[in-house]
DNA sequence: CGCTTATATCAATATTTATTAATATAAAGG
DNA sequence: CCTTTATATTAATAAATATTGATATAAGCG
């Protein structure tokens, strides 16, 4: 069986996190130039092979790049709608109403009770002194 | 003397790794409903006091959200252009050229010579067996 | 097939980042 | 001032992520 499709807000975590890496922002950065392959990657960035693989793997799951076979090589290219997806990805979860989102149950209740007497309820203890 | 505004890289790094964190997107989902100070996300949240602050002070820095005092307070807002300050920023990362950002000066130069042989310089040893 | 090249994966370690508990600071109010 | 409320900061710890070194897989070649 195939996963399931993750939430709004894991797919935007996912993304995000995928994006805020020097490493990875910088294999970006050579892929918008031209494809490139794993071994050009590693000499071009003079980093380890398994480095970049890993990297790469975190960029394909996140959809930022696109890799495919070509004999033993595994060509590197930039997903140009990449970063629109998230884009999007992000503003759906920032205008789903909360009460749509499962993770949101709870904090949706408390957020609609509030009276403004937050602090109040958190006592700094003394009180019976 | 203030600090010294970043590279683009590091600017695009430090708003995506702000975005790519669960506990920040729930707070960034939150303000988008209404402004909450600190308590309020607490009780809202029902995490730890000092938890949130810290991730206010991120998003803050990545200029995603404002703080301002009212009396005790510190009431929080979502800073409704951060994500397409991002968003332009991570642009002028991906176009400005190669040559201009000193991070790159030498990935740069080993990019130009690229000459298709890469992988084969990376001799697996057994040459001399 | 056996061999080389190219990439991927894995387990161990190092590094970074988040969380907690304690404490410091800031802003009223009596 | 002293006290309470609200938030920030700090040091210690926990958790997540990146890096490395070793090894496995995949694809062409003789």
């Amino acid at each position: 069986m195939k996963k399931a499709k993750p939430s709004l807000k894991l797919e935007v975590e996912r993304a995000f996190k995928a994006l805020g890496e020097p490493t990875r922002l910088v294999i970006l950065r050579l892929l918008a130039e031209q494809e490139l392959c794993v071994c050009e990657l590693e000499e071009v960035m003079d980093i380890s092979q398994p480095r970049i693989s890993h990297h790469l793997k975190v960029l394909r799951e996140a959809g930022l790049i696109a890799q495919r076979r070509e004999a033993q090589r595994s060509i590197c290219s930039l997903n140009q709608e990449g970063l629109s997806r998230v884009v999007e990805a992000y503003h759906a979860y920032m205008t789903e109403p909360l009460s749509v989102m499962v993770e949101f149950r709870e904090m949706h209740e408390r957020l609609t009770n509030l009276d403004g007497n937050s602090c109040e309820r958190k006592s700094y203890g003394k009180a019976c002194l």
